[in-house]
DNA sequence: CGTCCACCGGAAAATAGGGAGG
DNA sequence: CCTCCCTATTTTCCGGTGGACG
């Protein structure tokens, strides 16, 4: 640990600042959509914005804003991926009390409808990895509530029309909220904004933050990789340094999605990463899965089947560490090509 | 025109566990 | 404790896809 630091929790990726810097716009658009004066028709919406750019700090600071004739929620689709698990967790937040698992969705249902009194404010995020399973049953219930409104978020699809039911689309009816990269301008006011509160005066170059915000835009990868720059320091950060440490923090940036999800996540991440390095070839499913099945055995754990490992790919796609082209039959048959997300250079270029 | 590639992704079943009521 | 219902996680099964190539 070096001698830069005052304070390390600026730092931090939860860390959330006393002023938001950049997001001014979008928190007035909330403010002004929730200024209504009937309670009892609170508007829904769907927050997009890549990986990054402020999304979950943007809302966790909204639920802030309510008074306390308000309840407010917040649940995440990567930890409550079932409806089940996200009634459960809803009804904990609700009364403090865990249910556990073994009642009827239906009882937990009539449970959460009894609590909820105060008008209610439930934003869901990742809401992706809800609606890979029965995530459109707990919104349909969601969004048929009194007094509540609904706050769906993803970094994958800017609208969410096509991902659920008719019948629930059109109870949800959301008001969309789109958060856009940042600027390597504004993602360096950021960080810096976090450097100057958590480092002694002048230990952070200019130039390294420069480095660093014109290589990402991903206000997560680029506090991690303070973080890191910031543990290897001598006595300043430079770009020199900032350049040594890149790949290890991104290491650590995806190591910290991952650790939301099963050592078989990692091992699945691990096995393309290697196999990217050691071949030219495309790679498919089937070859991921062989070289994970073989590492599976080679470290004496039973390797998960075919069809699980499909959907563990499409996990790693919605974390955008992968990226995966489908071919529906074809001369390669019916498979997915898959690569690494090219992190590094989102930004420099931009495809349409 | 038929066949083949290679696995996508939906559905059902297997397995392991919990809660409530008799 | 038994039964019957639930959930969670994973496996098994398999129909279906569309361009190339004979």
């Amino acid at each position: 640990m070096s001698n830069l630091i005052d304070t390390r929790t600026p730092l931090e990726t939860t860390h959330l600042p006393a002023q938001f810097v950049g997001r001014e716009a979008e928190q007035d658009a909330l403010n002004d959509a929730f200024s209504v004066e009937d309670e009892s028709c609170l508007p829904n919406f769907h927050v997009y914005g890549p990986r990054g750019t402020g999304k979950t700090h943007l809302l966790q600071r909204f639920l802030t804003t309510f008074p306390p004739t308000f309840t407010t929620c917040y649940i995440s689709g990567i930890h409550q991926d079932t409806q089940y698990k996200a009634l459960e967790r809803l009804y904990q937040l609700l009364t403090g009390t865990k249910l556990g698992t073994g009642h009827h969705i239906a009882d937990i249902q009539r449970k959460v409808e009894e609590q909820v009194t105060l008008p209610t404010v439930i934003v869901v995020d990742e809401v992706d990895f809800l609606l890979l399973d029965d995530g459109d049953d707990l919104l349909y219930f969601l969004t048929r509530l009194e007094n509540t409104a609904v706050i769906t978020v993803s970094a994958n699809q800017p609208t969410i029309k096509d991902e659920m039911d008719d019948r629930t689309y059109s109870s949800f009816q959301p008001q969309h909220l789109t958060l856009n990269r940042y600027t390597p301008n504004a993602a360096r006011q950021i960080l810096a904004d976090r450097a100057r509160k958590a480092l002694q005066p002048e230990s952070l170059q200019r130039d390294a933050l420069t480095y660093i915000t014109t290589t990402t835009q991903n206000i997560s990868i680029g506090l991690t990789w303070l973080r890191e720059a910031v543990e290897t320091a001598e006595e300043q950060i430079n770009t020199e340094l900032v350049q040594e440490v890149e790949v290890a923090a991104y290491h650590k940036y995806v190591r910290m999605l991952l650790n939301r999800f099963t050592t078989h996540h990692r091992r699945l991440y691990n096995t393309i990463a290697r196999l990217e390095q050691e071949r030219d070839a495309p790679l498919t499913t089937g070859t991921v899965y062989r070289e994970y099945s073989g590492r599976c055995e080679s470290a004496g754990v039973a390797p998960l089947s075919e069809r699980r490992i499909s959907d563990f790919l499409t996990h790693l796609e919605l974390l955008d560490l992968i990226e995966a082209s489908y071919h529906y039959g074809g001369p390669m048959g019916k498979t997915r090509e898959i690569q690494l997300v090219d992190w590094n250079s989102h930004g420099s270029e931009e495809t349409e």
